[in-house]
DNA sequence: CTTGGTGCAAACAATTTGCAAGCGC
DNA sequence: GCGCTTGCAAATTGTTTGCACCAAG
């Protein structure tokens, strides 16, 4: 299915759409920020802007925290990136370009995030936006519970509350 | 409408109930506790836990974060009260008890939070959770957009943005 | 009187900021 | 070269923890 092809098709996608919003803005195109956007859209996970550092670490770029949450920030700004709050002090990223837009189900015992997509979330925004005067943006909806693996350890006696998902693999990247 | 009332019977009842969670729990019914709690519901709006401490410092109470941090968690356990991240890294609550689900629409701009309510939410609900096979226990739906005040503000130039709203008045308790 | 709860302050974790040096324009 | 960006580390912010004392059961 092409799916490696197609990966570097939309790097090279996004990082244009990028360089045309620095420009746009009159910021620079500095190879930090593109280099930060390029491993984020080679991940295919939700992560957190310290995982992102160690991730970029790894690979042996030499970038500063500072950097990665500017650059995640004016990702954000420009639709790149997608940040999220899954109900704990710690912000998410995910990439957003050639996505339809979706949400998400969180397992409060593996930290595991499930997406999911359903028509009326769009019908609740335009109904609610124009009852309260309101011009929606964007929006959040975030389902918590428990996943049917978990369910099911749970039942077996096992916990793992809150173990860490996703975690980022050692550096092969030389 | 006996609004005032109302409220002292409610605040009567939500102490009662707090107060068998926390026997039955083997927990002790400390004053702070209480204290806190009533103040809680003596409120309407959405708070977070620094300016609780505020209004209970105001309110010539003595008490220490720790234990407003301590007693929210508790009374959110118990369902008294409901927690919420509207965006940002900073835990926002309010009380829920004896009100019907509902969900927040927030402004950017002058960070008003305005509540709603669905009956599709619970709808999406049932139905991504035997999907995904997810036991989902509760869920946050916000609506992230401008409201009516703030788009006419803006149109005339006026920009606040991220106002604090809600601040706790000074004390006239005592 | 036993032990959990408290106030206080120090510790922590996520994020932001200040500043000197570096590089895109 | 000008000044935005960077790396680094220190500062800030929201929340948690450690500890000595207090008071509920």
């Amino acid at each position: 299915m092409a799916a490696i092809r197609n990966e570097e098709e939309l790097i090279r996608q996004v990082l244009n759409i990028f360089s045309g919003h620095l420009e746009r803005g009159g910021l620079r195109r500095t190879p930090e920020r593109f280099a930060i956007l390029e491993e984020i859209y080679r991940r295919n996970d939700h992560f957190d802007a310290e995982a992102l550092y160690i991730h970029m670490k790894n690979r042996n770029y030499r970038v500063s925290r500072a950097t990665v949450y500017n650059t995640l920030e004016l990702l954000v700004s420009c639709d790149l990136v997608k940040k999220h709050q899954f109900g704990k002090n710690l912000a998410q990223y995910e990439k957003s370009f050639g996505y339809k837009q979706h949400d998400h189900a969180i397992c409060g015992n593996c930290g595991k995030v499930v997406e999911f997509c359903d028509p009326r979330v769009q019908q609740i925004k335009d109904m609610v936006g124009e009852l309260l005067n309101f011009q929606i943006t964007h929006h959040s909806l975030n389902l918590y519970g428990i996943c049917g693996n978990c369910r099911k350890e749970i039942e077996m006696g096992i916990v793992r509350n809150q173990a860490k998902v996703a975690v980022d693999e050692p550096g092969w990247g030389d």
